[in-house]
DNA sequence: GTATATGCAAAGGGTTTGCACGGTT
DNA sequence: AACCGTGCAAACCCTTTGCATATAC
């Protein structure tokens, strides 16, 4: 039998390339990943992978459900696979770290906006901002992002 | 007596030039606004100020409190004077309809996020995505981004 | 064999930066 | 007079696209 992810792709029409298997792979591993850092991962299999490909691949599969992004800071968004546990990043605005909370910790807000605005949240699509525990006890004035990661 | 916008600039050690208040009036004047609906605002006055001038001058509006910024689609963020009521924007991720509700609507949710992770949220300054009511009940492949406005 | 995927290079949107000039204090 | 703020142009990051070639089916 094919494993599960070729049997994804090809019941929606696409085909199987080792590219789509080695990104696939990438995203897995790495659990956070963004586009740039799953072609370094990638291309320490398959240095000719082109970062293009990097991108239409993660539309793809993305498509057929095999994973998911979310927008952690303003830069490129972080991909994971689907069986991950599902999970909402809090970014701390002053030291950028970032920690992740089960998604359910949302559920009384997700479900006052389906009841009261009819609205399908999917929670874990983008960061959730503020500030840490840590950052709240600093001093009003002093510098920002201490950790540009 | 000096207007309150350019005493909040002056305690914070910057200056009262004409580009800041009309930067600051198009924010008012539009409620929400992009750096070019902004742009494109404050040049109906003066032809002259560029877009480096608006982006310098939000963040700086920004530093001292006069305005605030919400990130909707993957685009450019949008801009509000902080008198505007707190709201969340509710992105549709069909037809990328923006619905605004009250930001206490979060109460219970950022209420758990400070007990259980010390998380002091921002709760306005990254929409929510998810279906909006009327695309919910849309056939599933049906082809999405309806308005991409 | 035919349609789809890929690599490459170029273009695109949004934002930031270096620098010289001009305006505020 | 000193410094801050501005305009301009170039650079920047992330992403998308057009096209010719290669590959899965």
């Amino acid at each position: 039998m094919a494993e599960a992810w070729e049997q994804r792709l090809r019941e929606h029409g696409f085909r199987i390339t080792p590219q789509r298997q080695l990104v696939l792979e990438a995203v897995e591993y790495l659990r956070h990943g963004t586009p740039e850092e799953i072609l370094a991962e990638v291309q320490r299999t398959a240095t000719g992978v082109n970062l293009s490909t990097v991108y239409r691949t993660l539309e793809v599969l993305e498509d057929v459900g095999l994973v998911t992004h979310a927008h952690i800071g303003h830069g490129a968004p972080t991909y994971h696979a689907v069986d991950e546990e599902l999970h909402i990043h809090l970014v701390c605005d002053r030291c950028r770290k970032v920690l992740s909370v089960p998604a359910d910790t949302a559920l009384t807000f997700t479900t006052s906006l389906a009841k009261d605005f009819g609205f399908a949240t999917d929670i874990a699509h983008v960061s959730v901002h503020g500030l840490c525990s840590n950052c709240q006890s600093l001093p009003r004035d002093v510098p920002a992002e201490i950790d540009h990661h």
